[in-house]
DNA sequence: GTTCTTTACGAACACTGTTCGTTTGCTTTA
DNA sequence: TAAAGCAAACGAACAGTGTTCGTAAAGAAC
């Protein structure tokens, strides 16, 4: 996909990799790199500029923000989303969503990343021409559609954030288990009982229940 | 509820109200007061030190993190989250909902405060509880509303930390709205042609049948 | 009165994003 | 060829951030 280094092919002629000529792709490539390694605490425009072997400041020729930084990142990865072609409508908007929630979890602290900035590049209109697509297509009326074109990637967005929080902290069993267990039983009947079933399942069967859930909720609401 | 300031019964001596002596409830209570004025950029634990006219160092006698501080601040907002006590289950569940929006709404920030902290204390649990009973309530089996209970108030953060973001960028038109007013309308004909519908409707609009479309696809999809 | 523990605080550390003034290297002119 | 212009790159500095450490003060327990 992404270019190789272009002094790899006849052989570099530097120990380092021969400082790759500083552009906005590269820059968001680095970001992306190091989110992957050091997810989001870690991202930092220093650490960045560290990566490609200069200084902060070169970064602000190409970014007026460390902002900007991020919503290059997060269209970057949304390009990475594949569109489904095969199947009736449910199924590929499903597939789409499905593909969204798994670039968003490939890299740790996109989610988050994507909870925190506006998805306002040209693969998020990619994505968004394509889901009005399938819904419309699915038979929904276009105000409805128009509304659930909104609803549906904040959800998948929501889920990812989610679980990149879990996953940052050192002990996910140090959440709600807790205060479950230290719960008097007599006062949270309910969560007590549940407890074990509100944890149950693995992310695949979860995800697939919530997409059938916001789907099945989209054809039995009008808007009104 | 919290202690009021104890010197405050005698007559302050001080021209300054008295130094209210340090105590979790009252960094919280700063926190949030900060949170209000300034929104989620400016919480910092300096600022809220210098607003209880003491140095940031000491208040880690109260708090192992600044996410401790979050996580306390996010509490102490979902105390003030209503439970509705009149109507069928649904009705009950929609304002119980409605409520929690209506505190993350109330001061600007705190929705991201909720995507970026684990809601694990005791008033979350109070609101985990009445969600489940209320989801009983509505004839709803056991394993459904052990899921429903992690995505229902999942979402409403969701919903709640988007229009943060929306809120606190100088200029919401900048958004979404110059990427389809740029788009060639040849390629994204659905996205050109629904442009004014995605954006129609005020937030309670919006969010009612958000609701009802959640509750619906609950209604609609038994667990596998 | 002397210990011991909790609470408070100032100074310092290692970071962060951002700005400013300057230097470099290339391209366009004269 | 030489001069001028210009965008890109950079180093230093600024005003912040969370967190830690050593050290005082203030009570409580003996």
């Amino acid at each position: 996909m992404a270019k190789s280094t272009s002094s790899s092919g006849t052989g570099s002629r530097r120990a380092r990799p021969a400082k790759p000529a500083l552009s906005l792709a590269v820059i968001v490539a680095a970001g992306l790199e190091l989110l992957r390694q050091d997810g989001i605490a870690g991202l930092s425009l220093r650490k960045v500029a560290q990566a490609l072997d200069t200084g902060a400041a070169s970064l602000y020729v190409y970014l007026d923000n460390f902002e900007a930084l991020h919503a290059h990142m997060l269209d970057h990865a949304l390009g990475e989303v594949a569109i489904p072609t095969d199947g009736d409508w449910r199924q590929k908007l499903c597939g789409l969503l499905r593909n969204y929630l798994l670039v968003l979890h490939a890299t740790p602290g996109l989610g988050q990343l994507a909870m925190m900035t506006m998805a306002t590049g040209p693969n998020a209109l990619r994505l968004l021409e394509a889901q009005l697509g399938l819904l419309l297509e699915g038979g929904l009326d276009e105000r409805r559609a128009a509304w659930a074109v909104d609803a549906l990637p904040l959800y998948i967005s929501a889920i990812a954030a989610e679980q990149d929080l879990r996953r940052q902290q050192t002990d996910p069993l140090a959440g709600i288990t807790q205060t479950l267990a230290a719960a008097p039983p007599e006062h949270y009947p309910h969560s007590h009982r549940l407890q074990a079933e509100m944890l149950a399942g693995d992310g695949e069967a979860r995800l697939s229940w919530a997409l059938d859930m916001l789907i099945n909720g989209l054809i039995h609401t009008p808007r009104p």
